[in-house]
DNA sequence: GTTGATGCAAAAACTTTGCATCGTG
DNA sequence: CACGATGCAAAGTTTTTGCATCAAC
């Protein structure tokens, strides 16, 4: 019988959340939860990225609940999905200690540093509130090209 | 014979820099830097919108060659690519009549506008300064729900 | 005439979906 | 034990690429 490493402790809010709206709490969302909050904040991962760290450590889990797992807790609210890469979306985990933030990233090799700005977060909501929009988010996105890369 | 719609006339700074590369200009790259001027700035459309409009008007043109040109258009200065859409890429002239700005986009129905906010831009060069990054371009992303989409 | 660009079709990369089966509540 | 979730494989999207041909320079 193969060793599986043990599951995480069950996540209150994520249970509750999931009930809630008649879902369910599966080994496989809570192993991608725990994945996003195990690594801290500030970890840009693809769902592939998602998949390879679980089939690593043991969980089985496929590709596909992947994609419905990520989808899943963007919704709830659990991770934030990011628009910054060239190909595929990148999620994060959405946490209080590490509020609404941005990302700087380099267009050459894909470096990406974050960081906060409370003038930028007043602008997008009066950008809304000026036009009549309901705010979700916003997020300034810095393209740049980081030390390694620049050009001599 | 089939008829065509009239070549527009050579632009100068396009012919100019594909030339200092060894470049060629082609009708096919003409066309599709004439599409986004005609449109006018604030225009987003995906590889497949400026596929259809050229074919509509009768401008022989591959997709191939429509992602071939937007990529070299995007290196060359010409256009934007903006990190808005949940699928596909989409683009926007870049015009100096209407600098840098940023997009607040309905997560609902898409719908898209446009504003200036220069504390956000002076943030953003701000961040990439501290951090010793060179500074390509920064645009706010605003998500959010635009009033036809609001649940009364 | 050279060599870069195009068109086509095939393939690659990313994401979703239908359906039988599994397992949570 | 019902019904939501999963795994698998197939299909859907979006974008890239190899190669023969075409055409800009």
């Amino acid at each position: 019988m193969p060793q599986f490493s043990p599951l995480p402790k069950s996540s209150q809010p994520l249970e509750k959340g999931l009930h809630k709206d008649g879902r369910r709490l599966t080994p496989q969302r809570l192993r991608v939860l725990h994945l996003f909050e195990d690594l801290g904040s500030g970890r840009h991962l693809s769902a592939e990225d998602v998949h390879h760290k679980l089939v690593e450590s043991n969980t089985k889990v496929s590709l596909a609940t992947v994609y419905r797992t990520l989808r899943l807790l963007v919704e709830m609210g659990f991770l934030h999905q990011l628009e910054l890469s060239e190909n595929g979306h990148r999620f994060e985990l959405a946490n209080d200690d590490h509020p609404d933030h941005h990302h700087l990233v380099c267009i050459r090799c894909g470096r990406t540093e974050e960081f906060e700005c409370d003038e930028v977060l007043e602008a997008g909501k009066l950008a809304a509130e000026r036009i009549g929009f309901q705010l979700v988010e916003s997020t300034l996105n810095v393209r740049a090209i980081c030390p390694s890369c620049t050009p001599k």
